[in-house]
DNA sequence: TGGTTGTCATTCGTACTGCGAACTAAACTA
DNA sequence: TAGTTTAGTTCGCAGTACGAATGACAACCA
């Protein structure tokens, strides 16, 4: 049963092909940003902490929830950042166990390079698409991470 | 200059989107895919090294290669997989200074419930998009991925 | 108001990732 | 055959991420 497809070597369902693709696409763009990253000695998570701060002040809660981490990883990562003067530590006016972390203009003027880098690196790949498609591709991406993908 | 654009904020380039779009679904597959993989003890590399093992004997370097890490990263790696009985070391027959690696009955098993798995969790998301949406995603993938995306 | 309970963040210990440099062994090459 | 290149490993280092334990404050309630 469930053979009813010429190749039953290891069952691949005709989704696969989307998936595949998707997976490949999610390496390729982590790998650029993990590269940019690097240039400026930065990891992966640390360049998304300052994405995510470049118009927003949070707690580091919120901060762990929004990247999926546990607090104590935060406080690491905010560690090291702030010891390098990228970002800064201050209490909230409303709660006083709460922490605020917010860039330094140091931390923002770095946070603008690398998005800037990652978008020269990616725009030459876009580019090769016509600008429908672009559309296209945005349009059905955004329909996909809508549709869920937790 | 370069301001005739409405809006001047923080110089939005109409590729933004696309961009922000790739950036959000590399991001969330990431992330299924992380959390997969931690459901069987691996990290998200070791699960990588698994699949790609899935169909292939390849030596450290090979796999290296296709993994974009060091050599000195691999070692540690295909240690700690062999030492778990997940994938196992062998000679090349045609090159004395060569290590072959290929994953035992374990890690063949482990590699496909995780690619299952991966499917299982992905496809509520593509099956949002009709058949030929699917398709269509698919084809601007591969095609984006082609053009480049170093 | 005072005590209990819950939340916010930090510290500590642990395991893993990933790098580069130094090293050994095997394979070319001149 | 001596010298060079290539394949892997080992080692030390810094960073990531987790979970458990801790301290400080807030919120509840009796």
């Amino acid at each position: 049963m469930t053979d009813d497809t010429p190749t039953d070597r290891v069952e691949r369902t005709p989704d696969d092909d989307v998936l595949d693709a998707l997976a490949q696409t999610a390496h390729a763009v982590t790998t650029v940003l993990t590269r940019v990253a690097a240039e400026h000695d930065l990891s992966l998570t640390q360049l998304r902490v300052l994405a995510i701060l470049r118009d927003r002040r949070l707690r580091m809660s919120a901060l762990a929830d929004y990247l999926g981490l546990e607090r104590s990883t935060m406080s690491g990562l905010v560690d090291r950042a702030e010891k390098r003067g990228l970002l800064a530590r201050g209490p909230s006016a409303t709660d006083g166990r709460a922490v605020e972390v917010y860039l330094t203009d140091e931390g923002r003027g770095l946070a603008e390079r690398g998005t800037a880098q990652v978008r020269a690196a990616l725009v030459p790949s876009t580019t090769a698409l016509t600008p429908s498609e672009q559309r296209r591709l945005q349009a059905l991406l955004e329909k996909l991470v809508d549709a869920g993908l937790h």
